[in-house]
Parts: structure tokens; sequence; C-alpha cells
RNA sequence: GCCGAAGUGGCGGAACUGGCAGACGCGCUAGGCUCAGAACCUAGUGGGCUUAAACGCCCUUGUGGGUUCGAGUCCCACCUUCGGCACCA
């Protein structure tokens, strides 16, 4: 269309999804469509997507597949008559602004403005529904006023405390890193290598919580495999805490503690072995050992812990010249130390049993340390070490009992002895807490000259992050802020005394595990959330995300949630009812060959007969699919699926390509089924420039139309419910098709044809739902209902099996009796054919579907 | 190594509690429309045998077994791919 003409009414235009999409999009926000009230009377539903990091790159497809999907949920749950709350905000703390500022000498700040601006534009384009008034951002200072607040709660709870502890420390980035940011060695974002370095830092007790963090999974409506990953993760194990003297040498009484989930083993444990770090190691060396001991604790040393446990192959380990004495029969047993023994789990030391286990039997055979057997493996076992089930052998009093009894004996055994109990373990650690950046939290904490902490009164907050010439960590372990005298120094707020700021700053996570709640009551003052508010909409109905956010932040944010719930703050025990995961969107990426990692953009390619060929050398290029990255050079831009398909068909074709959960192969050559799909919608109810609408017909439809009707009625639902929306689409089309085939179309069937592709395809069904004289919004139309009745047939076909195989079709009244459905199957020329002759042994009919006959 | 998920046409995928495998879409083929193309419409489209054609028959859901009248679906073993965890005591 020429630019500056004026629509002629009623001369029917063809499909054009720019101009629809925009003027249904400011139609819906002069309307405030999905604002939310809270005193609504209707049934709440709190549909959350996990809030994005607004990155430079803009929204990827990952991020398309991840909102379509919860705009899906929410719509449909406002076409039910739901009072639904889908809110957006942006998590925006975190080291790539951070890096991004340093590079380009701005401010996060702003960099984070201006990249929040172009995610929000292209959410708008994408027609998502979002309750715009309560944005919130987790780096305005009226929001993380209330993040320190809630970390003030925590450390009035004693759960929060400074220790000393060996952290990762990556020198690329000039910080400290989480184990759980911390992949293969190096840091999830920047991928530099991290190595291990005590520091000052503060933790989060979220061990506290761990059996209730594991017990209380059990109520959710999550992936099994999510539930699965946090259960590992939490890595709860029974067994028994043992003491060990120091034999021989002993001098003053030394002991350890080993903790071990087979204690009925004890008798087996031939040596021990501390982590190179243990405290005792130092002490406990003969003179003639030292310099292998500390040799190996230097090396170890520079070993990361990924590194030393990655490192399955190789046995390595020293003996101290330490005995240690075994406490159920007094066996002198040497002590080594090996750096597959860590620290930072259990206690630091274990007891080894290499009878019982196999990684034990090698590093006995390889320093020909002896082995004794404590369960009986069964005749046929030729492996070395047993770990199954069996009768207790070589174990004194122990003896002939199975595995079960024997560790509840020796459990008691130990207790009565004073030397050991029963004990739960768990492989969580508690949370490092602090970074020291710039661009996150400051703690709402001042230290006097001792370095002990004090917390700022509630109304000192929020702690604003200071002007700072340089955002570049300092790189020796502070953060910027410490640069900064005027922010740095202050008055103690008990004692007056002059004191200092803490420099360290929070983890992206804390504004992530508590944003849930803000949603609810984003703007209010003086709470962090009302309590009434937060007791009608809580918990979460609906939360979707991708499973990367598994462990980590899905167990922050429950376990912040379970702090709030005991203080009295929320209502819920658990924060978020129902997760779903989307599958992750792949696409195939093209480099020069398997060797050469040189990655090729399309339009460096010419495609022919399915392969890819460099335009350059005429050679093939290698080709797998993977996931998209920036760096693998086979991103799609969203904006440019809708500059020429439009919003409505990316939505349309992003849920189309499979199930949510489904990781999804991207391609294009696919949109067009749906874009033809709606444009099939348009010429039907609209027309084009050269054919005018379908006429239309108020009677309802009736006969096989009126079946069709009420089937994709019922049929649709279902999907929905399911979150089968793939399903959901192609059984529109099956509609839509029924309905290309009715001159006139019945009234009825397109307006449930509409009100049903109103959550998949808003602005084209707006527009249509107005051309064609309806009320309101279709944004906010009922869902259509259907007639049991409608879904019966007069006839129904069945396929007649003789011994498992098809013969033959047959068709008959819905009413007809299973006699005479059995008579009638019995007389088709080719069943009769193949049972005759033959006994029937079997006849039976399964309604609606197959006949069943079984001849011999 | 361990844990989890998944292997179905040329492709994405569908198939409720075991009951007609391949819905829907892409692609492809033929025809229509067109000056031509795009768009659109119609028909066909897993493989094989038989047939003038229809009918009919056989094979087919990663591989090999098993249970069953009947298996994509249940059981056992194995292979491959993806994701997660990893000397966890």
């Amino acid at each position: 269309m020429a630019g500056g003409s004026v629509p002629q009414k009623r001369v029917p235009q063809r499909y054009d999804p720019k101009n629809i999409e925009t003027k249904w999009q400011d139609r819906w926000e002069a309307a405030a469509a999905f604002q939310v009230q809270d005193d609504d009377a209707r049934q709440k539903e709190y549909v959350l997507d996990m809030f994005p990091y607004p990155s430079g790159e803009g929204l990827h497809l990952g991020h398309v597949e991840n909102y379509t999907i919860s705009d899906v949920v929410a719509r449909y749950g406002r076409h039910q008559g739901h009072n639904v709350l889908h809110p957006m905000g942006w998590d925006a703390f975190g080291l790539p602004a951070e890096q991004y500022a340093i590079e380009h000498q701005i401010h996060p700040r702003d960099a984070v403005s201006k990249n929040v601006e172009v995610f929000a534009g292209q959410m708008k384009r994408l027609g998502w529904s979002y309750d715009w008034s309560r944005e919130i951002n987790s780096t305005d200072p009226d929001y993380y006023k209330w993040t320190q607040w809630i970390f003030l709660k925590l450390y009035d709870r004693g759960l929060a405390y400074v220790a000393e502890v060996p952290v990762n420390w990556c020198e690329g980035l000039g910080t400290v890193l989480a184990n759980e940011e911390v992949i293969d060695g190096k840091s999830e974002r920047g991928g530099f290598p991290v190595v291990r370095k005590p520091m000052r830092q503060w933790l989060l007790k979220i061990t506290e919580y761990a059996e209730r963090l594991l017990a209380d999974l059990e109520g959710l409506d999550w992936p099994e495999h999510i539930k699965q990953m946090q259960r590992e993760w939490i890595g709860r194990s029974e067994g028994a805490d043992v003491t060990f003297r120091l034999g021989i040498t002993d001098a003053d009484g030394d002991e350890f503690t080993v903790f071990t989930t087979r204690p009925d083993t004890l008798f087996g444990a031939t040596f021990c072995v501390l982590a190179p770090e243990h405290p005792l190691v130092a002490k406990i060396t003969t003179d003639d050992q030292r310099a292998a001991v500390d040799a190996y604790v230097a090396k170890t040393a520079r070993r990361s812990e990924r590194d030393r446990m990655a490192d399955v192959k190789t046995e390595s380990g020293v003996f101290t010249g330490a005995y240690a004495t075994n406490p159920v029969q007094g066996d002198q047993i040497p002590i080594w130390i090996a750096d597959y023994v860590l620290m930072g789990y259990g206690t630091g030391a274990i007891m080894a049993v290499p009878g019982g286990d196999q990684r034990d039997w090698e590093f006995a055979a390889n320093f020909d340390l002896p082995i004794i057997r404590t369960v009986q493996p069964p005749e046929d076992f030729e492996g070395e070490a047993w770990a199954g089930e069996g009768l207790a052998i070589n174990s004194g009093f122990l003896d002939g009992l199975e595995v079960p009894e024997a560790k509840a004996k020796m459990i008691a055994w130990l207790e009565e002895q004073g030397v050991g109990a029963s004990r739960v373990t768990y492989r969580l650690r508690d949370w490092l807490f602090s970074r020291q950046r710039y661009w996150g939290e400051p703690f709402p904490i001042v230290l006097d000259a001792d370095g002990k902490p004090t917390t700022l009164p509630e109304d000192a907050l929020p702690l604003t992050l200071p002007e700072v010439e340089s955002y570049k960590p300092t790189g020796t372990g502070e953060s910027p802020l410490a640069a900064i005298e005027d922010w740095v120094n202050t008055t103690h707020p008990v004692t007056g005394e002059p004191a200092k700021r803490e420099t360290n700053t929070m983890p992206q996570w804390a504004g992530s595990c508590w944003y849930y709640l803000r949603f609810i009551d984003p703007s209010n003052p003086d709470v962090f959330v009302d309590a009434a508010k937060e007791k009608h909409w809580m918990p979460v109905d609906c939360y979707v995300g991708g499973a990367e956010h598994a462990v980590l932040h899905l167990l922050y944010a429950r376990f912040w949630h379970k702090v709030l719930f005991d203080i009295g703050l929320v209502s819920t025990l658990e924060p978020f009812q129902k997760l779903v995961n989307q599958g992750m969107i792949l696409a195939p990426s093209y480099r020069v060959s398997e060797e050469d990692k040189t990655y090729l953009a399309k339009d460096a390619l010419e495609f022919r007969e399915n392969t890819a060929f460099i335009k350059a050398t005429g050679e093939p290029a290698f080709s797998i699919v993977e996931k998209m990255g920036k760096s693998k050079k086979n991103v799609v831009n969203p904006d440019d699926i809708i500059q020429v398909y439009g919003a409505d068909t990316l939505r349309l074709y992003i849920l189309f390509m499979g199930p949510p959960v489904a990781d999804k192969l991207w391609d294009d050559s696919g949109i067009q089924g749906v874009h033809r799909f709606l444009n099939k919608a348009w010429r039907l109810i609209m027309g084009d420039e050269r054919q005018t609408a379908r006429a239309r017909s108020t009677e309802p439809a009736s006969g096989d139309a009126r079946h069709a009707l009420h089937t994709a009625i019922a049929g649709t639902t279902k999907d929905m419910d399911a979150l089968g929306y793939n399903t959901a689409i192609s059984k529109l089309m099956v509609l839509l098709n029924t309905m290309a085939d009715l001159d006139p179309v019945p009234e009825d069937m397109l307006d449930a044809f509409l009100r049903m592709l109103a959550p998949f395809a808003p602005h084209v069904v707006e527009e249509m739902w107005e051309a064609t004289g309806r009320e309101g919004l279709a944004s906010l139309a009922a869902w259509p209902t259907y007639d049991e009745e409608a879904l019966k047939t007069d006839a129904e076909e069945y396929a007649v099996q003789v011994n498992g195989k098809v013969r033959g079709k047959l068709v008959i009244g819905a009413e007809s009796s299973d006699e005479e459905i059995l008579v009638a199957a019995r007389a088709l020329e080719n069943v009769a054919a193949n049972i005759d002759g033959k006994q029937l042994v079997k006849q039976m009919v399964v309604r609606g579907r197959i006949v069943v006959l079984v001849a011999k």
C-alpha cells in the first residue's frame, strides 16, 4: 500500500501483519488490557517468566520460545476468565553489563537502560501480554533496597557469615566465582581459568535448609528430571562419623573424624586418607616423609578443585608416616594424603575400605596396602571391590549380618564407645554470596576497626552504589568500591566510631531470589510486599524458564523463600508451584571442516542438494547442530522473522515446531507452513484483493460440520491444558481446512476458531474479530465450550483384526451391540477368508476402535 | 564412570490407559490458474511384491531378544545422540 493513501472501506486487503500488529499493540496498551487488579474476584493465576538479563544482543530465539509459551499460558488463563498476573522485569546486575561498561567506558546503569529499551521494544512487537505497570529492575535502588533488607533478615537469623574460605579465584575476571559458576575449571562467563585461593567471603547457610529443600520437592508440580537434579545437587547421604585416634607417633592425643556411608565395613578399613589441606597434615607428618608430603601439598594447591576431581585416571598420594588406630579392632593403619579427598566435602578425611570400594581398591593395589573383604560377594563375582549386598565377614561381632543390620549394629557400637555417631551429610555447600565487583547490591554492612561486621539500620536503606571512576576489579580481590574513600569511610551505626563499609557486592542471584514477590506489589515504599497481596497471589502458578537454572537460581530462590516463610513474611512454603522447562533451540552451524573450527555465516555459504558449500572455495562445509550462539554464527534474530512474516507467524511457528519441553531444531523453511495457515484464515474471513470473504451463515453448524467443530474444541482445549501447543495448532489447522470446504461457513465455527486461535496469533485475530463485528477485545473473550453429545457420531469405523493383523474395515451404526458388530465383522469377505476352517478362540470389541478375532 | 532425557518417512513432528503407525506442517511430484513468475487451488507422496487398476499380501518406529490375540508404547540386553554430575567416602 502506498504511503499516505487512505484505506478504502470495503475493499478487502491482503494479510499485512505489519500494520495490524502495531495497531493492536497500541490498542492493548491504550485499553490497559493486561493490567491486573488485586481486588478482582475472579480466580487468580500467576504466570511468571524467568526474567531476562538484558544483554546488548537483544532477544534471542530462546527468549522468544520461553516468553511465547508463558504468554499463551497467560492468554489462555484470561480466556478462561481468570485474573492473570503476567509481569516482566529485568535482572540487570551482573558481569556482562560491567564488562561492557569497562570496554565502552560507559556507566553500567546507562548500558542497562539502553538494553532494556531494546528488549522492551522487541517484547512489545511480539505481542506478549505483560502488565507493564508492574515492570521492575533489580538494579533500581527502590528494588535493591529490599534485596538488602532481606539480607539483613538472613543476617539476623545467623544465616549469613564471614569466613576465610578457599574459593575459586578467577584471574581473568579478577573475581571469585561460586562453584556453581565454574565449568570445567573455567569461569562460566568468559571461560577464564579458575584456581583455588583462600579469601575472606560472605556465605549464606543454605546447608541449614538442605533437608527441607529436599523434602519439599515432593509436593511440587515440576518436571521429574529437574527435581532429580536438585536432589543430586543437595546430595543427602546417611552414615556415621567415626573418630580415629592417632597411633604410634601420637604424643598428645590428636584425632580426626571421617564420615562414611558404610560404617559396617569398618573392620576392613586398612588405611585412612586426608585431604592435603587437612589441618592435621603438617602436624602428624614424620620427618622422613615431610619432604614428600610438602611437595605433594604444594602441587595440589596449584590445581583447581575441578581439575582434581576431573582427573579420574591418576592414582596419586603420599604416606604421612603417621598411623591411626582403627577403633573397632585396634589395628594401626597408615594415614595417607591424596588430592581426591576434598577438604570442602564431609570432614576432609576418609577411611579407606579397599574390599568394598573400587576407588580404594585401586589406591591400595597401587601403593601395596592391605585389602580385607568385609562383605561376602556372590559366588560368581569376579571383580575386585564388592560394594553390594551380602553377609558380613572378617568383621568380628558383625559377622553373618546383612548390610543394613550390620550398619545399625556398628553405629550403636560406635555411639556406645563414644567414638562415633550416626550422621546425615549433604553434598550441598554453603552459598558463597560475595563478589568483588562494582555492579551488584552493596552489603548493608559496616566493619569496625577489628573488621567485625555490624548491620546498617533499616532506615539507612537503600545503601546505594557510589559513582566510581573505573569499574575494573582491582585485581587484588577487592572490589572497585574499595577505592572510593568517601564511601568506604563511615561511622559505626552503634558506637559512632570511624568504621569502614563492606566493599563486596552481592552476586547476580540475589535479585532474582525474590523478584516474584515484588511483582505482586512493585512500588510499595513501606514493605517489600504487602502481606494481603502476597497471600492473594502466591504461589506462582506457572513458572516458565530454561533448564540451565535447574539447580542454581531455583535452589537459591527456594532457600530465600523458606527463610522468609520462617520469619512469617510469606504465606507459602514454596514459591513456584508449577515449573515448565522449555527445550533448547538448536540450529545448524557451519565450519570450514571438522578440524578447522572457523565458523561460517550463512551468506558465506551456498546450498545445493541439501549440502552447504563454501562460496569462496567451493568445498563442502562441515555442519553440526548445536546450541545457538553468536560465536557459532548460527543466531537467528527474531526481528528479521517479524520483518518478513510478522509476530503472529513467529509465535505460531515456534510453538508448532514441537512440544515446549523438547529441544527444537530451528529451520526457517517450515515457517512458510504456519504463515500460509494465517493467510488462509485471512482470505476465508476477510478476503483479499482478488477474492471476497467467504459467505457466513447464522445457522449453527450441523451434521459433520458440527461434529468437526466440537471435536476441534474438545481436542484443542485438552491440548491447551497439557501445554501441547504443537498439536493444538494442528487441530486449528484441521478446523480451518474443514471450514474452507464449507460455503457458507457457519458463524459458530468461525467464532470458535477465532477464540481458539487468539492466544497464539492475537493480532490477526483481533483484526478479524473487529472486522466481523464482534464486541470488545478478542484477547479477553471467553474460551469456547463444546457439547459432549456432538462428539458422538452416527456410524463408527472399526478395524477388524484376525490374529493381530488388520483384515478388514467395518463401518457400523454407533448404536450397534458388541454381538452385532462381531457378526458384521466375521461376515467381511477378507475376514471370513482368514478365519475360514479355524476355530475362533477369542472375540472382542474395543468400542469405537477395533474388533479382535483370534482363530486357531 | 554415574544420573537424566531421547532415537518414528527426505525433514519438524503425531499416536489417550498396549488396539488401523505416520495427524498437522515442510519438502517433493503431477495438474490447474498465469504472458511468465510469485501467490493460490486440486491430486499424490514410507519401502517392496502382485495387479490393467482397485482389491490383496509382506516389511517398517535405533539393534537383538521377550511378554501378548495385538508392542512406537510393557520387560531384558545392547548401540547412538543430547543434557547434567563426577575420585562424594
